[in-house]
RNA sequence: GGGCCCAUAGCUCAGCCUGGUAGAGCACCGGACUUUUAAUCCGUUGGCCGAAGGUUCAAAUCCUUCUGGGCUCACCA
């Protein structure tokens, strides 16, 4: 079913997306420093694909250090330092882009440490040593196991010009080891003084979080570790202000996000979580690419918001006095495509809803949609089962992943539930839990009866927020679908995805209904480990249903729905210039990462969440009026 | 927006209940050490205890307000 659904497409297509030629050595020269590209052997070239730079699996360990990392700021929620307005790390949010009045005896110490360097002759921030990334990988693909001991090099042995920043040092007094990192590369230099002369003293002014390099050969240190024993050594940058320590890293959680760059550099794991980010990003992109669908930009500032139940956010263009809306998702436009033609296209894409932050939700996030014509939304299953499968694989080894202690097993066909059934087992569980009568299938046949069955076992006293939902719900549709939200969704079964499928009409107003029931449409929701992953749906493309569904939303609009579509005639205009029969689908990026990295928030997968300004105006110290 | 919790050295944290001169580890600085793995040893330096107000002879500590943050609930993917 799914290779008759799914069809890679040919070669022929693969073809238009192939890699450009490398760049040839004059273009890249020109104008510039041409020494300083000739230095470089070819397969050192700095813009050449890299054969050794494969994806593989993530490491189990590393895995579990990042399960082991999350679960210590949970322990330890609450009571880290907040106050932001002193340290160095913390100074220069005050004022960005305003002369600091930070400077402390750290900060004076590492200027002086500069100022010593440039007195020496040189230069803090030289540009003029290339290091070489493979030469990095090499020096880290050796083993300790075969490489022969120091007094074995022969003389002339390959030397390895490495560098990066220094994350550790261990200096004694006429030696040092320095671990260096680059793209994530680490390698150990060893120094010693009778080696380097003068450049020893240069070392000197080294400390943690400075740039440097060396070239040297490798060797094995009594430790059993392979080092690069320099016989040479620069300076490349020098850093001003000093990295958070080295074993405990950087806590504080809000200078984790408002300074992701120290954060990367410091906290362990953070820059992996980023790493396998693009990775899913590029897995989903090659994924659609290779079975012919179009990559598209669609509009992001909309003047009818749509595809969604979300409020926006506002702005407005000046020229044509334009009030607009950031949209809350792209779908009506990628519709548009399909009617055009496109008839397998997507979009990788930030969109924007106006609502509350939280661990999973963050203002602005990333969504895959994609659209797909004549298939279904049992094609789309098939096609999610495949792409996720595939990608946890990819990045894990096997189709399987634990995420905050919960083991999920993602081996296809993957478990299918009703909205019906998936409601009645979870307010069944809730009953046990609570003590209440669990529902019967009549209980659930209509608007009415549910109605009475929350009455009669006072459910809206019991849940607030099935309290909240209820006031604004009519018909059976509307009704059922809270009771799935508030008992249904956080009892599915944890260790599998689960694919909940059709959908009430009320609840799903540009889905198709199903053939056989008017009530229900031709739709799925994934989730995995309770968290809605994915949402798709056979696409409505009666222009007329379409018509009757936006009607209704303004319906629901009046009876005190909060987020509702707007009505956009022009979208139905261009159904009734003929849809062909489509299923589309919508991913969340971030939650995807979440589960992939293990991560229990949202904001440790995208690298600058949304936070409150930090507008504390102090009486006394007030800023300079500009 | 509601509830609970938090803010002390560059970083990670004690001290607060029970008010009485501000502490530790790491980093930094000085010294010793030519194979370290969170190197070790010796000696220094470093704080408007988030801000403002109050109680008190005396406040990091008790009270109030403010600012920022975390968790959680509600809406959404």
């Amino acid at each position: 079913m799914p290779e008759r659904a799914l069809p890679a497409q040919e070669p022929r297509h693969r073809h238009a997306f192939a890699p450009l030629p490398p760049l040839r050595e004059g273009s890249a020269g020109a104008g510039g420093d041409a020494g300083r590209h000739a230095r470089q052997e070819d397969e050192d070239r700095l813009w050449q694909p890299d054969p050794l730079l494969r994806a593989g699996p993530l490491s189990p360990g590393h895995r579990r250090a990042h399960g082991a990392e999350g679960g210590q700021r949970g322990r330890r929620a609450g009571r880290g330092p907040g106050s932001l307005h002193r340290g160095v790390l913390a100074a220069d949010r005050r004022r960005p882009g305003v002369a600091m009045d930070d400077e402390n005896r750290l900060i004076a110490q590492r200027k002086q440490k500069i100022q010593a360097i440039r007195d020496a002759g040189l230069n803090p921030y030289a540009n003029d040593f290339p290091v070489s990334l493979e030469d990095m990988r090499r020096v880290g693909e050796l083993d300790p196991e075969t490489l022969s001991g120091e007094a074995d090099l022969p003389e002339g042995a390959r030397e390895f010009r490495v560098g990066g920043r220094v994350m550790a040092l261990a200096r004694f007094g006429k030696a040092a080891f320095a671990l260096v990192r680059q793209q994530g590369h680490e390698v150990q230099l060893f120094l010693k003084r009778d080696l380097l002369g003068e450049g020893f003293k240069a070392f000197k002014k080294i400390e943690r979080g400075d740039f440097v390099a060396a070239v040297g050969p490798a060797f094995v240190t009594r430790q059993g570790k392979v080092a690069v024993r320099a016989r040479e050594f620069r300076i490349l940058t020098m850093a001003v202000r000093s990295l958070p320590e080295k074993w405990h890293g950087l806590k504080d959680p809000e200078l984790r996000y408002r300074q992701r760059h120290v954060d990367l550099v410091a906290t362990d794991g953070v820059a992996e979580v980023f790493r396998t980010r693009a990775r899913v990003v590029a897995h989903l992109r090659r994924y659609l690419d290779e079975r012919g669908f179009v990559e598209v930009e669609t509009p992001m500032m909309h003047q009818v918001v749509g595809g969604a139940a979300a409020r926006p956010f506002l702005t407005h263009h000046n020229a044509l006095d334009l009030d607009l809306k950031l949209r809350i998702a792209p779908e009506l436009y990628l519709k548009r495509l399909v009617v055009g033609g496109l008839e397998r296209v997507y979009e990788i894409g930030r969109c924007f809803r106006n609502e509350g932050l939280s661990r999973m939700h963050n203002p602005e996030f990333t969504m895959l949609e994609f659209y797909m014509g004549y298939a279904t939304y049992t094609d789309l299953m098939a096609l999610t089962e495949d792409l996720i499968s595939g990608l946890v694989t990819d990045l894990q080894g096997e189709p399987r992943l634990t995420y905050q202690g919960q083991q999920v097993d993602l081996s296809t066909p993957w478990p299918r539930l009703t909205v019906v059934e998936a409601t009645k087992a979870g307010l069944s569980l809730a009953a046990q839990e609570q003590g209440f009568a669990a529902p019967t299938d009549d209980d659930l046949r209509s608007g009415e009866s549910l109605g009475a069955y929350v009455a009669r076992q006072r459910l809206t006293e019991r849940e607030e927020a099935l309290a909240q939902l209820w006031k604004a719900c009519a018909g059976w549709g509307e009704r059922l679908a809270a009771l799935f939200e508030t008992f249904g969704e956080e009892r599915l079964p944890a260790d599998r995805p689960v694919f909940v499928v059709d959908y009430p009409s009320a609840v799903s107003p540009l889905s198709r209904r199903k053939d056989d029931n008017p009530e229900l449409v031709d739709r799925f929701e994934l989730f995995v480990v309770g968290r809605e992953i994915a949402n798709a749906f056979s696409e409505l493309n009666d222009p007329e249903d379409q018509r009757r569904r936006f009607r209704a939303q303004l319906e629901a609009r009046d009876r005190g729905a909060e987020e509702t579509m707007d009505y956009d005639e022009d979208y139905c205009r261009a159904l009734e210039v003929g849809m062909p029969p489509t299923a589309g689908e919508g991913i969340g990026v971030d939650r995807l990462t979440m589960l992939l990295c293990d991560q229990p928030s949202i904001r440790d997968v995208i690298l600058f969440p949304l936070l409150r300004p930090e507008g504390a105006q102090q009486p006394g110290k007030q800023e300079a009026r500009r």
